[in-house]
DNA sequence: ACAAAAGTGTTCTTACTACACCCATGA
DNA sequence: TCATGGGTGTAGTAAGAACACTTTTGT
């Protein structure tokens, strides 16, 4: 009973973080050498799972381990399996030679999560300075298949924003509709009126405007609110139709 | 470089059908004896995949080699790796043991297709006698975790359903209107109106009205639709915001 | 005083819901 | 002639889209 790795499955992350501006993905830098020249290839946070671990447990395992991020909600949302995704030019093929691993098929799991980067120095840690968040329109270019895993975790974080209440894991606890606004904005491409939008979410019981401002700002400070989970749940259970 | 199985990854495939009246799942008959007894459980289509093989050629090649089904689109839905998946009761405990297989840990891609029963026998044969179609809201039991796969699967089909165009790909090429709104009452278990279900259709322009109606049925006979995909196509791409 | 964003209503159109009867056909 | 499903319209309600100005605050 051999207890190691499991050769040929993987999982990846795609951790996305929002800072009230842009959209950003967790990138961990790839150093290189080839020809005496050092290259910063980025990749997806991601590694062989063990023989006998769940594939979710080892999703937070391995992220936990090269970020140092723990107790993020992690939702497998894809597979891949070509028999090619890992070389997919000179560079992925130079670095699999290197570590002698050109004859491997890795099929991943490809997981998502989210995180609020408004209030991540409190309570997360990144441990290594390799790890870093970039704008996702400003990634050109990733590892291997990485690139095609994060356009289809967009993908399916745009649908979700569209019918499940995850915004609020990329908001800070209390937040402003503005913010609210801004995120939906930049995650579907588009925008939205502002009345309508105000409208729309002021309907949502789910949604508990606090007697609190914003500080800080060079202008009209805004009303914050606060997303109740209980709530949300107590109306979902009420409009279940199937038993 | 080895050129076998890969003995960690598997695929497995919810084939569903519909005949005009009830869901059906695709399930082969995983013949098994302990003490004399013959037991007929229940298994979905799936096995190992090869090495350097895709995931979804895979899929396909399986699905052939276990049904003679062929050229059904397949669809990845979701995996299951966790390490007792295997493991579900003392049957499968037992079958594990003969098959000397008590050790292994092996990851899942699971696919689903749609299929219109109606046309079977013309355009697809199904080889082995040990394949069936077993009604969906019949099955009780599955061997491993193929209960919570074919559970996925269903849950896969009722969201799609809302959202894509593939109520068709389970309909006879013509079909009548009410055969469609029995399909969808089929799938997501609950009743329409007749008027606001063909009201919603009729003004979907994709579903072309023909000059046809049914014969043989022991009432007045219903006009027959067909679903041009080409007329789905260029509505949807009319609807495209994103560049 | 000015810059920047907060906050607020109305109208129109479109989609969904509820609901009941006559008609055409084959047996 | 009877049983079976085919086929049809209206009125009410709810949700989304378009659209512009005043107020508050910090600098």
């Amino acid at each position: 009973m051999q207890t190691g790795l499991i050769p040929n499955v993987s999982v990846d992350c795609v951790v996305f973080g929002f800072d009230l501006t842009n959209l950003n993905v967790l990138l961990i830098d790839r150093d290189f050498t080839k020809e005496g020249i050092v290259y910063h290839d980025l990749k997806l946070p991601g590694d062989l799972i063990r023989m006998y671990e769940d594939l979710d447990d080892a999703a937070g395992r391995i992220l936990h381990e090269e970020t140092g991020l723990s107790n993020l909600k992690l939702k497998q949302f894809r597979s891949f399996g070509s028999p090619n995704r890992l070389k997919r030019n000179e560079h992925d093929l130079e670095w699999l030679r290197q570590n002698d691993r050109t004859e491997e098929h890795i099929i991943t799991i490809a997981y998502y999560s989210l995180l609020n980067m408004a209030e991540l120095n409190s309570t997360k840690l990144i441990i290594n300075d390799n790890v870093k968040f970039c704008p996702v329109n400003e990634v050109i270019d990733l590892v291997m298949d990485h690139m095609e895993i994060l356009k289809g975790a967009l993908e399916h974080l745009r649908l979700e924003l569209l019918s499940q209440p995850i915004a609020f894991d990329l908001l800070p606890e209390k937040f402003t509709l503005s913010q609210m606004q801004k995120l939906y904005e930049v995650i579907l491409g588009k925008t939205f009126d502002k009345r309508n939008f105000r409208k729309k979410f002021a309907s949502m019981k789910y949604l508990i405007p606090l007697n609190e401002k914003e500080v800080g700002v060079a202008h009209s400070p805004a009303r914050l609110y606060l997303f109740s989970r209980e709530v949300y749940v107590k109306i979902m259970d009420g409009n279940m139709v199937n038993t």
